[in-house]
DNA sequence: ATGGCCTGCAACGCAGGA
């Protein structure tokens, strides 16, 4: 059995005791990251190749950055996405011999009609046009990470308050579809149908307690590692500790 | 009561998140 798990950790620097303590506790044999916020000649390296991890690491100074903790060490890695010019650190994929793992970081798109919502928009476009390829190249293909797409109401604490707003609009909502539809399942769905259940709640207005959130943290496997899941779960721990992300982590378990 | 935060950077508030 594989664990692969994903997590937006809103800062390494900020979160390092809590990520210490949650993989004492998980032991995932990949954990994805987004949000890191950290250059790579400044990321935290010791404490997890203490814990016996390799670090792939994709990272950027104050915004964004991703990263990859593996067991062994990836046969290949891709830090962009192809015919994609962009700065921001949002794309980390990874090889393995029975699976590639590809770790991302939506934009979060800021409004409907901005800049930053077209930008999320052409982002999520490039990424559709990218993976019919990596799919042929790799049978069992897993895409994690913060998505900042809520894929359904059901998945939206009030979806009549968030309908057309972003990380909820129709238009980013068909992409996610369009990725689905090349043979993606979402792992969690495929386990737990019921709403109420989020991966994202804001640290105002007391949003966690009252369980007012998304869920937009997501772990989608293709057909083999899809047919091959056995467990999916959110782990809402982390998010009652002291000083937490305000992401709770993503758990799914292959036998691969 | 029904909601008013967090991070990094460099400043003494800002941008950005979602």
């Amino acid at each position: 059995m594989i664990t692969i798990a994903s997590w937006n950790v809103n800062s390494i620097r900020a979160r390092l005791d809590h990520l210490g303590r949650w993989l004492d506790d998980n032991s995932p044999d990949l954990l994805a990251l987004q949000e890191t916020k950290i250059q790579d000649a400044d990321f935290p390296r010791d404490a997890f190749a203490e814990r016996g991890y390799h670090l792939t690491i994709s990272g950027q100074r104050t915004y964004n950055g991703v990263a990859v903790f593996s067991r062994s060490a990836p046969l290949a890695v891709h830090t962009d996405i192809p015919g994609l010019e962009d700065p921001q650190r949002r794309v980390l994929g990874v090889a393995f011999p029975d699976l590639y793992l590809l770790d991302l970081y939506v934009p979060n798109g800021s409004a409907v009609g901005t800049d930053k919502y077209a930008y999320k928009l052409a982002w999520l476009d490039a990424l559709a046009a990218w993976l019919p390829k990596l799919l042929a190249e790799h049978p069992s293909l897993v895409i994690v990470g913060d998505f900042n797409i809520a894929p359904e109401d059901r998945d939206v604490h009030d979806p009549e308050a968030w309908r057309g707003q972003v990380l909820c609009s129709e238009p980013e909502r068909a992409r996610l579809k369009a990725i689905l539809d090349l043979g993606f399942v979402d792992t969690y769905r495929q386990f737990h149908p019921t709403a109420g259940n989020y991966s994202w709640w804001d640290y105002r207005a007391a949003a966690f307690r009252r369980n007012l959130g998304l869920r937009i943290d997501l772990i989608l496997a293709n057909g083999r590692a899809a047919e091959n899941c056995r467990e999916a779960a959110i782990d809402r721990t982390p998010r009652t500790w002291e000083r937490p992300s305000d992401h709770a982590p993503v758990i799914s378990r292959f036998e691969l």
